[in-house]
DNA sequence: CATGAGTTTTGGTCAAGCCAATTTTGCCGA
DNA sequence: TCGGCAAAATTGGCTTGACCAAAACTCATG
């Protein structure tokens, strides 16, 4: 089965084989472009095509004049996110970026976001009084909240640290969280941070939504 | 001010500037490698090299005997793989996310982190004026805050957000922000950051590291 | 021993050409 | 007229060779 992948393709590989191999540590220097290309029975041009393609994804740097060199090879850039840590760690790292992100969130919040929320709330309200769990309701509004300051990033990061607490890491513990008073004082603290909200009172919504997670840490750990 | 970037990298912009313009829409054919060559006046393995670059990055593709053709400008990229997203979302999410965090580092802060930012900050000084690019000590400064909150999940939050940057898609840009002016610039604002922690002074902490994010974000932005 | 100018090394770019895959053209025959 | 197929034109893939510019190195000099 032969090769038909672009030769700088091909080049590129057999260079990742070489450091991976342990030919060349982090930091080392590679031969001369001249000199790699003949040793690895390619042109010039080709070789720079694939030292182009492995500069991109990080793997080397190149510097004009001085040589080629191995960057370090242990952060694949992998997004996967491995988030299972204590529950007192995930409520405060959720208090610390939430409230941060409701600042901006206050200052763009438009007259739907504000009647979305109020819809979510109104559905949480329900599910309280029918004894169901509004656990959707509640991501509904967080990441409606996180979504409102225009930004994927955080909002991506407000959902995972959201989804975390349904870990199965996290399961244990959850049932404590899970009765209708705990859920009654929650609703309560998402109607403050929403009357904030609709002030358009930046300060007002941080302190009340990090309120409302260090309330629910507390609530999350009681015996 | 001079581009210094490598010709590819300059090139690349310029093409994606073309397609950005909408002189070709997604699913059309870009001039042939000559032609375009002598268009953008360079020459033919420039253009190679750029035309890799943008390959990689999933902004066209190439067809052997048939033609360069522009791909879809939206990169859902599949079941939640890549974060690859605007440069100014990610400096955006990181001003956001890493002040919120500096209050809580400030608060703990230890003469010992102290001490290991400073000398984090000898070595990007050392780098910069050795002409080598400073940015694993980037990195190291950044993370050693996030991790004096004492919190795992924001210190991982944090790398993830720094070494985006470096991913990919980020990397064809990459190459703006990577000037000595900008590092010694850099460097000057890393400093006014330590100087709040010194102080013990939160409030000036998160002020010196928005207005370093934003400035950071400005500079890897421009043109 | 420090220093700095000249040499060497190394990456950056260009030019021209040939090969291979694909597409287009247009001729031929049914 | 229409379908099909082979030659020609188009286009990307790759090589050789050369010259320029930045960085590193050498070594004589003060």
């Amino acid at each position: 089965m032969t090769d038909t992948r672009r030769l700088y393709q091909q080049t590129a590989d057999r260079v990742r084989q070489l450091i991976a191999k342990g030919d060349y540590q982090p930091g080392a220097r590679l031969p001369a472009e001249r000199e790699l290309a003949q040793q690895l029975g390619v042109s010039r041009p080709s070789l720079r095509e694939a030292l182009i393609a492995l500069e991109i994804d990080g793997t080397i740097e190149i510097r004009m004049g001085s040589g080629i060199y191995v960057l370090n090879t242990t952060r694949p850039s992998g997004n996967g996110r491995s988030l299972g840590e204590s529950p007192s760690e995930l409520m405060q790292a959720r208090a610390v970026i939430e409230s941060a992100i409701i600042v901006q969130a206050a200052a763009t919040m438009t007259d739907e976001t504000i009647a979305a929320l109020r819809a979510i709330l109104a559905a949480m309200a329900d599910d309280i009084t029918q004894g169901r769990k509004p656990i959707e309701q509640d991501r509904a509004f967080h990441l409606a909240i996180a979504e409102s300051a225009d930004n994927t990033l955080l909002a991506e990061i407000v959902t995972n640290l959201f989804d975390e607490r349904h870990s199965p890491l996290s399961a244990g513990i959850r049932g404590h969280f899970e009765t209708t008073d705990s859920w009654t004082a929650a609703l309560t603290e998402h109607h403050a941070i929403l009357a904030a909200l609709e002030a358009r009172d930046p300060l007002a919504a941080q302190a009340a939504m990090h309120t409302h997670l260090a309330a629910s840490g507390r609530r999350w750990l009681e015996t």
